[in-house]
DNA sequence: ATGCCCCATTAAATGGGA
């Protein structure tokens, strides 16, 4: 049965619902993944999901920063969240769906971006991050469960191949491509036996972005992008996925988010 | 090789993004 998931760090649901209406209208999705939501759950632009088709939310939002959101066309057998770092952030929550798709498990990560500085000493914040994507390692020695079916997706704020970025080479001292944060990254992924379904569809030796920075006058023209965004499936889904898509189209749209949304197709 | 930016909060800066 055919199955899509879309996974975008809107940087505001609020500002931005209605980019994400005209994009679940034109795309429909069954699930989306949201990062950065900045609203807190109580303020959470319920109804426009609801008009949309999407009645199932899961929420982990807090005031201002950060904020995760699972909306979905069917509905959850369990909803959970973890506190990464215990800091009280909200980066992390999960569902696990029931109905049709009944069992898979839906995980929603905002890594922490780590600040300007790729230093542990004087940059508290390269620290968090580094310790964030430590603890997911950990945690993914026992969950997902062996044999589950389960996708994890999100702002990983970690672009690890060489041609994740514009400029291997000007990005090598530049958070987000150093060789602590891929490294770490890397034993994540394995620890969790975590398949990463975009190269599935993109050869290592091809550029691939989701990201574009607002600094930049001319986003598409320069194309200095890197690949924060991912999705991963667990071994059992390895071989379900049968289509990837960057919506590239839709940093273009007026006061976009610089993140664009990512979907995959499984057949589950 | 960094960046001319953007967002939320709280009241014209500040903290955060990456």
């Amino acid at each position: 049965m055919p199955f899509s998931l879309t996974t975008w760090n809107i940087n505001s649901v609020r500002l931005r619902i209605e980019a994400v209406a005209r994009f679940l209208k034109e795309q429909a999705p069954d699930v989306l993944c949201l990062q950065e939501t900045k609203c807190p759950d109580a303020n959470f632009p319920h109804a426009a999901f609801k008009e949309a088709g999407y009645e199932h939310i899961a929420l982990n939002g807090q005031k201002g920063y950060h904020g995760v959101a699972i909306v979905s066309r069917h509905p959850f057998a369990n909803v959970d969240a973890r506190d990464f770092c215990d800091k009280g952030d909200s980066r992390h929550v999960a569902v696990t769906l029931d109905g049709k798709f009944g069992g898979v498990e839906i995980h929603d990560f905002y890594v922490p971006a780590g600040g300007d500085e790729p230093d542990v000493k004087v940059n508290p914040k390269f620290a968090h991050k580094l310790d964030f994507v430590d603890e997911m390692g950990a945690w993914f020695q026992r969950e997902p469960k062996a044999g589950g079916k389960a996708i994890l997706v999100g702002d990983l704020n970690i672009a690890p191949l060489e041609h994740d970025v514009w400029s291997h080479k000007a990005l090598l001292n530049v958070v987000s491509h150093t060789e602590v944060e891929v490294t770490k990254f890397s034993r994540a992924q394995k620890a969790g036996k975590w398949c990463d379904a975009l190269r599935k569809f993109v050869p290592h030796d091809q550029k691939l972005y989701t990201w574009w920075s607002y600094r930049s006058p001319d986003w598409a023209g320069a194309d200095k992008g890197r690949r924060l965004d991912h999705v991963w499936v667990s071994p059992p889904l390895a071989d379900s996925v049968k289509t990837m898509r960057v919506h590239r189209d839709a940093r273009g749209w007026e006061r976009p988010s610089d993140h664009a949304p990512v979907t995959v197709e499984l057949a589950l």
